[in-house]
DNA sequence: AAGATCGAAATTATAGATAATTTTGATCGC
DNA sequence: GCGATCAAAATTATCTATAATTTCGATCTT
């Protein structure tokens, strides 16, 4: 049953610690020990130390040389800073993908819409929402962009579900619908305002702590 | 001679290539080859293989599983894709940047402006306008757009190595001295719109190439 | 018979496992 | 407290296996 594994061991271990990262199942600030993690998936640590490398470029790690990796932890100001920097790529790459959207792919942004509003759990709604707008933005066929802006969106996901772990109440985004009917009738412009606005549209919600406090946590739910 | 290195041998390894890469002489699409890198350096393969890792981020280099690595090549297409990446990012930047400019960082920045002028090569060049770029959008405070940035600007700098390996002619870079003159008045917004296009300023110059034909060469010269 | 094409063996390089070496952090004794 | 000793964990080296590329030869076609 070990996976087909079409991918490197290192690109492996890479993809399930940042899913357990940002799924919050390891804790920001815990540390990774390689031969620990080495041990878990039965390799040696010289591709474990290729994947933390993966992490760490992606933000979601970080490496004190000598010293071990520990999990990235965060605060609202890099909330706010990747919010900031996913409203001005996306907007970016919306901008150079308008003249390639077709029919077809408003339609399934549309679907994607749909589940969003549908969603009734977070991680069903991350996923719809992450859909919707890689949809929109994909087409402009900027690779070095889109690499750059399914970063953002790894770490978007990383603070919502840091926030909001279980309960989630269905909603209906109108800033989703309104760029969609702009971009049906060709008002780019519009599109692209919204979308600015609507990526940095930051959610705050009471959190309870380990030790019974309750503290304030805010994500990005745009 | 050799650094004293406080960096773990990986990342030695990672800036020197990075250098190489960016200056030119390695190869776009040329092979890198871990053991003769390894052997170069006098180590062992593993830290190789994590700068690897590194670089790949970067964009500077590109792997396939099992097949290698080898130097990132780029056309035409990618220097306009880093170019609008760069203006709307350093945008942003700057926006989050001004409230905390002092008149002792515009003072450096103008320094940096007259040796971008002054300057009789390119490397000179390039590496007073990254410090121009850098003094302005620094004080932003954001780490992980300024990591993006610096990113984009060691891609800048290929593509300009890459066109104007040599001869270079001073010139006074109007823009450069427009968005100062803004920011001194407290004219931001006049700032932002000029430095959105001057990051995006895409100069065209004839290469003789290894063949002896001549191609028309592109590179971000803002 | 000459040329081309396909396939198998040999070579080369990458990926991973195991082993050795530092470096750092902590504990115990003074 | 301060310093030395010890243990744990990171970094790097060496070694092995596996995958990819190249070379060389055989066979088939013209």
């Amino acid at each position: 049953m070990t996976k087909p594994a079409e991918d490197t061991i290192a690109v492996r271990i890479a993809k399930a610690l940042a899913e357990r990262i940002i799924a919050g199942t390891i804790e920001p600030g815990s540390r990774l020990r390689q031969d620990h993690v080495a041990e878990e998936f039965e390799t040696s640590h010289v591709p474990v130390r290729e994947a933390f490398r993966r992490l760490e470029a992606q933000g979601l790690a970080i490496s004190e040389p000598r010293r071990g990796v520990r999990v990235a932890s965060f605060d609202l100001s890099e909330v706010k800073e990747v919010a900031a920097m996913r409203a001005a790529l996306e907007v970016l790459a919306l901008r150079h993908a308008a003249p390639h959207l077709t029919a077809a792919i408003l339609d399934k942004a549309e679907q994607a819409r749909r589940d969003c509003d549908a969603a009734t759990d977070v991680r069903a709604w991350e996923e719809a929402n992450r859909r919707f707008h890689r949809t929109l933005v994909a087409p402009c066929g900027m690779k070095r962009l889109l690499a750059t802006i399914d970063d953002l969106h790894a770490a978007s996901a990383r603070f919502l579900f840091s926030a909001w772990r279980s309960e989630w109440e269905a909603r209906t985004d109108h800033d989703h619908r309104a760029i969609l009917n702009a971009l049906r009738n060709g008002d780019l412009e519009t599109a692209i305002a919204t979308l600015a606005r609507h990526a940095q549209w930051i959610g705050e919600r009471p959190v309870r702590t380990a030790s019974g406090a309750t503290r304030g946590a805010f994500a990005i739910v745009g």
